[in-house]
DNA sequence: CGGAATCCGTTATGATACTG
DNA sequence: CAGTATCATAACGGATTCCG
């Protein structure tokens, strides 16, 4: 469920690479940078990530305490997350990891101001 | 052979996660960002990697231009590595990531100045 | 010394179908 | 709508042995 791959003694940044170093959180992180967004949004937005996957980062980055869940007992019922103040301490690092991309490799359609 | 993980459009920060999001790559990074190393030295340094995985680890960097490789015909033979300009910009992105680890959690042995 | 070659377990990610 | 439950697979990381 956590990332062994970052284990103590690995690397001095392990505990920022369990969290950034997978396929799907950066995006996630970004995406909820300025606004709150329901599980749906999350999920047409990334577009080709699968619930199950979408659903166990959620899960792990809620438990790092990256990300807050909020559930509302509605029918339909609705889910919206947002960045904790942890959270957002990890969009600049997001931010100039985009950037390297983009200083070191050309032509991205998507771009980080 | 790549980090298929960190794949075209997941992530507008997948190149650099392709690079650092890996148990060993931003350790060996770091161990080379004042001077070059050999194969031993990085293998004894840090401690827990087998030579395979350490082999694979440093073709990856060299193929994606983070560092150089210089073999020199001897007996015993000695290769020396050192990072690259490109490879030398991401030592402050992993200082970064580092001293977000050291903010969030407590008590690490290891400090990054 | 600095690997290469094999073999192998674990984990991360995914496709699909189903549910309160 | 926001998930669970299954099942599947490839890739990551590792142990071991051998080699010029």
């Amino acid at each position: 469920m956590k990332k062994d791959v970052f284990r103590y003694n690995s690397c001095p940044a392990y505990r920022s690479m369990a969290i950034l170093g997978s396929k799907w959180k950066p995006i996630i992180i970004y995406m909820l940078r300025e606004r709150k967004a329901r599980f749906g949004q999350l999920h047409a937005a990334i577009g080709t990530i699968s619930k199950k996957v979408l659903t166990d980062m959620l899960k792990e980055l809620e438990t790092d305490g990256v990300l807050l869940r909020e559930e509302f007992k509605e029918l339909p019922p609705r889910v919206e997350y947002s960045l904790t103040e942890k959270g957002s301490t990890l969009v600049p690092i997001i931010v100039q990891l985009a950037r390297w991309d983009n200083m070191h490799y050309e032509s991205l359609t998507t771009t980080v101001s």
